[in-house]
DNA sequence: TAACACATAGTACATCTGTACTATTTGATG
DNA sequence: CATCAAATAGTACAGATGTACTATGTGTTA
């Protein structure tokens, strides 16, 4: 059993190696705390049987990393290890093909389960979580490639104009995909929307 | 030896109890996910020789517990745990009275020797931080209090016109501080002061 | 007391913002 | 092919925003 633990908290790592020695016959247990250390890793092995990836990675996020570790190694079931009990990512995460969730406020007990499950085939997401996407998808944002472009420039602060020069469109159809985007979002002004586009995860 | 853990992980529990246990004559470990319940579990002891505090709980954060927990226990070295390396609290968390600043990012053989030299009186904030205060101190923002308050108005999105409503004050008093604010934090936009404020900590 | 920082408030003005319309083009879907 | 969603762009207008001034009252400090 090969098993490949990718968090940059080395305490965290440590107790979740003692954890890991409780899921089952872990012969080796490969460890690191950036996506980049972890790519060379799984380069100069033959494959693991398990990689647990933190979602807040410095550098590159385990989300945005994902990818690479899907290509880098087909066969190996990937876990996502989040410190927040975040709604919004799991989704995305379970999009991309992972094959769990586990909040790190989790029960060491409930982890043991959790992995022996994912080893087995299984997917595992906590309950509340599951809620929490629930109650996301019925109330949920979705915005156009371009909205979304636009949320950004706005978050940063950008000026109409300055969206405008920079996606190289008239200043009067930027107007026209905010204002879309503030219905949407049902807020009023721009520095509202960047406050909600924080919140909701959007940018 | 009484130590109290404070920290949402329970693995990260976990893995730092092993950790404690190596730090010297460890008599007893109490441990919990929020400060409530660490409130209570102080009340119901005589005291602790350590507190473990992690900054990012849910509902009362550390740092905002922080009072309580000299209030609660005097004597007890408080110490902050943080999963991110955030340059900006450490400074409030040291002026507030905490005996150190423990990144978990850090690895358990660094950790154990801050524990050591704060459990003899001493104060430990590694290196690297220590660094980012100082930058910080240099290019040092400082807003009055109506300043800030006004900011935290605009990042919220208020209108100028609802900011002189809640605080009272003439429209046109609000955009002297606004534009004051603007200055100070060299941005040309409220949106871009609400994102200033974020990143600089000012929120 | 004089000087200073801060908050307060006003006028004036140019610019930006946000909304309400209409209208065209393009790509996808039935 | 007809329809629809999305992006594009224009006009028009009311209101908000940001800046540059001046000016007053209130504490604090040298």
């Amino acid at each position: 059993m090969k098993i490949l633990l990718v968090d940059d908290h080395a305490l965290f790592r440590d107790g979740l190696k003692l954890i890991l020695k409780q899921v089952g016959e872990v012969v080796e247990i490969s460890e690191c705390g950036s996506c980049d250390e972890a790519y060379q890793i799984i380069r100069e092995s033959e494959g693991f049987n398990l990689i647990l990836l933190d979602v807040n990675l410095p550098n590159i996020s385990g989300m945005e990393g994902l990818q690479e570790f899907r290509e880098l190694d087909p066969s190996a079931p990937i876990v996502f290890l989040s410190g927040s009990d975040d709604h919004r990512l799991i989704k995305k995460a379970l999009e991309l093909g992972a094959m769990g969730y586990i909040p790190k406020t989790l029960s060491s007990e409930i982890i043991i389960q959790a992995l022996r499950l994912i080893l087995k085939g299984g997917r595992y997401v906590p309950d509340n979580i599951l809620q929490g996407t629930g109650e996301l998808s019925r109330s949920e944002i979705s915005l156009t490639a371009r909205q979304t472009e636009i949320l950004n420039l706005i978050s940063q602060g950008k000026a109409n104009k300055e969206i405008a020069a920079i996606l190289g469109i008239a200043d009067n159809t930027v107007r026209v995909h905010v204002s879309a985007i503030f219905q949407i979002l049902k807020v009023n002004n721009r520095t509202e929307a960047a406050f909600a586009a924080l919140q909701e995860g959007l940018v």
